[in-house]
DNA sequence: ATCATAATTAACAAATTGACGAACTCAAGT
DNA sequence: ACTTGAGTTCGTCAATTTGTTAATTATGAT
């Protein structure tokens, strides 16, 4: 089971449009830092920084396989969680609701209707449309097999919301190493925000809101919506 | 899907113990030839072999994402028949039966019991016990997700049952990329047999037999093991 | 304001890759 | 016996990677 992850890890990797941000996606996931994760595989801090910066624009799967068995190996001395909880049985669920709208609705709209706070994002793009949403655990999202391939196909056009939010950095990592970017971000009762997060949002000129409402009460909302 | 198809074969390449083996193992797949594929790629046919043979014993990400992106698109232009057998809903029961014995059983009495031909493997490993077996559709058990992934965790003290087999190559090569091997595979009702599988049976030191019978009639036979 | 930690950047030497082309093996046809 | 096709091996060399050190820039905490 670890190898199937290795292999999932490393053929995300390579395949990434920024294979850099990828890399970074997963050190956050097994929170590490750069220094931790550069002396697990015995190179200095920079080497990790320059492959996440895309300094090397290529490099050899040898130094891949090293990160992402690092990676694995370490969780699995520290009792495995993280690993173990990419395959637990209960997490076909990491979709909490997901629908498509009939008409075009507007950001801001949504926003208010939601009462949510915007964190960030340009005020000149809050009155485009937006299609549908998606609500799903962030972490969840980020483990779990195959939900983020499941998002590929979908418009653009449209808010993602995240639950479970901790600093609300890694689901904008996943989402920064994502081809298929939304336009809405929102956090629903995050616990904190971390600066990284918001200036994620403004390079992908994502709208990041939060909310303190919960799931129920926003579908309920999004009921209504057409 | 071809994005997942993809990630799928640039992790199984980083990962493997022989990432050159893993690459053929896809090219046959694809039913490309070195020359066709090094077209696809505007490089020369040497390039493939030397990838394939390892001769660079860590290639660059970027190559890797060429090899593999070239051969789903080449797929794709030719109706995309291959990459859609692999997602096709049916492909669940690649594996046709699976079972361990309580006790050893000697190679020899398998192979006499189920009227098989030995086509390749040293006298002295006939004796060795094996502890169970499992039948596979070959096509299926190659190209559909996480079957071959599902092997491992198993003893490799065991057979394996490869029907739907034309040539045999196939089926040796993906055995030759993976790092748990059998001890026994047998062909059911091979169209004919290539040499390249019975040279690889022999560099894998693995047992390699033919049968006439079908499926049902071997199942039959090996109930009565115990 | 200062201290520590995390991350980024630059400059550089040694090793390796990526690609070519030419010579070579091996089997399959004809 | 000759030819063709597929695959292998290897010398060569420019371009890249790998890793180091050292300096620099956030970010956070006290």
């Amino acid at each position: 089971m670890q190898k199937q992850l290795t292999r999932r890890m490393a053929g995300e990797i390579v395949i990434s449009e920024k294979p850099g941000d990828t890399l970074k996606k997963w050190r956050t996931i097994f929170k590490l830092s750069q220094k931790n994760l550069a002396s697990l595989l015995n190179v200095k801090p920079s080497v990790v920084c320059d492959f996440e910066k895309g300094r090397r624009a290529s490099p050899g799967i040898g130094t891949v396989r090293k990160f992402v068995e690092a990676m694995v190996e370490y969780d699995k001395a520290q009792g495995g969680k993280i690993v173990s909880s990419m395959f637990a049985k209960d997490n076909n669920n990491a979709v909490y609701d997901i629908r498509e709208f009939n008409t075009g609705t507007a950001i801001s709209k949504l926003i208010k209707d939601i009462d949510g706070e915007i964190l960030s994002g340009n005020e000149d793009i809050l009155e485009r449309p937006i299609y549908g949403y998606t609500i799903v655990d962030s972490l969840k999202a980020i483990t779990t097999f195959n939900v983020f391939g499941d998002l590929y196909g979908w418009s653009n056009e449209r808010a993602i919301f995240f639950s479970g939010v901790h600093y609300g950095r890694s689901p904008m990592i996943a989402i920064r190493a994502h081809p298929v970017k939304p336009r809405v971000v929102i956090y629903i009762k995050p616990k904190t925000i971390d600066k990284l997060a918001t200036k994620l949002a403004e390079m992908e000129r994502i709208v990041l809101v939060k909310t303190e409402l919960d799931e129920e009460e926003i579908v309920t909302i999004l009921k209504k919506f057409n």
